[in-house]
DNA sequence: ACCTGAACACCGTTCAAGT
DNA sequence: ACCTGAACACCGTTCAAGT
């Protein structure tokens, strides 16, 4: 076949293609990517450098839709908003928390999410060497969260039939192992109570 | 050589090894790891079921620096304890969350670190069904900072020279990118109060 | 029981060859 | 510029063959 009169693929294309692919599968390859996308391997590296820059496509098109801040909202509802968003989009793909944890954020739309929590807290009056440290904290929390989508309930499951403290707490709150928003929302109340602090 | 008169491998020779092996490369591989056992890379089958039962039986290993709870300790104290051991062995071994998070738990060791936390919560007269929203919210803590070991210094490296809110905050604090043990603090602090309340 | 070498089915990446 | 097929250096796993 060769070149093609018009191109089939595209940055966008593949990016697209390697999102569904790892939603739906749980795993990004570059064989089964290209199948998806009915071209050969190699076309791929025509248009991204390699693996690694997919994945940081496909962080920069999910950080689109974290929100824009809100002067007319506190600062506190700001950050609610943020880790929010920021556990909403790693909710729908919860797959994606370690391909990103791998990677250093390079695209500007990721890092201008940060960059807007950071006036947020700027501009609530934090002293600038806190920032760093709250944002620190607070991504850890959202991505440690994300982390435990795959895995925690996992270690659940383990503990239901033994008498155990765990197993107690289990089969009085069955739901309480797959609620893993309460446990979010738990965290973010305490970090938020630590910010207020400071 | 065939069958030796004295077996060169054993489990705990191979999960050793691979401790050492990732904590000095920052990856496990199989054949890296034969090589350093001076072994073919077929022996190993021979202890080890498959590659994951490598990695769970380093957390085996690490698990045993959990503390054991401390009756004279408030619940407080013990939940500080608690999750700054498992800081501390994720500290002296950053490469290992992204391992463990992919693999479910199984070994007793691990799992009685967690149900110890449970006890201590529950003795302290947490309801049952907020104890697994604790030991959620906490874990995704301590998981989620131990990510962020390897990961965020790399991002705050690329705002040091731009004039935004986050390279202010690094240049005011330029020790707080590299200081990650002050953000944990800070999101323990709020873990606890929130505990507080409940 | 325990070690070996060869084989297998993967993976990511490169590159000369085509249009 | 953009697609292909072949090649390369990896990876984890299996298995018959040796003692």
């Amino acid at each position: 076949m060769a070149r093609p009169r018009t191109p089939i693929l595209s940055q966008d294309r593949i990016v697209t293609a390697a999102l569904e692919l790892i939603d739906e599968t749980g795993t990004l390859t570059l064989p089964l990517l290209a199948r998806r996308l009915g071209v050969s391997m190699s076309s791929i590296y025509h248009h991204v450098a390699n693996r690694a820059e997919i994945v940081e496509g496909i962080r920069e098109l999910l950080s689109r839709d974290f929100p824009r801040p809100d002067p007319s909202l506190s600062w506190q509802d700001e950050v609610r908003r943020w880790m929010r968003a920021y556990r909403r989009i790693m909710v729908a793909h919860p797959h994606l928390i370690v391909e990103f944890s791998i990677n250093p954020v390079t695209n500007e739309t990721t890092l201008r999410a940060y960059e807007d929590l950071a006036e947020v807290l700027e501009s609530a009056g934090f002293a600038l060497e806190t920032i760093l440290e709250a944002i620190t904290a607070l991504d850890s929390f959202v991505c440690g969260s994300a982390l435990e989508l795959t895995a925690l309930e996992q270690m659940w499951a383990s503990y239901a039939d033994r008498d155990l403290a765990l197993g107690r707490a289990q089969r009085a709150a069955p739901w309480a192992a797959h609620s893993p928003e309460a446990a979010f929302e738990l965290g973010l109340t305490g970090l938020i109570l630590a910010l207020e602090r400071l």
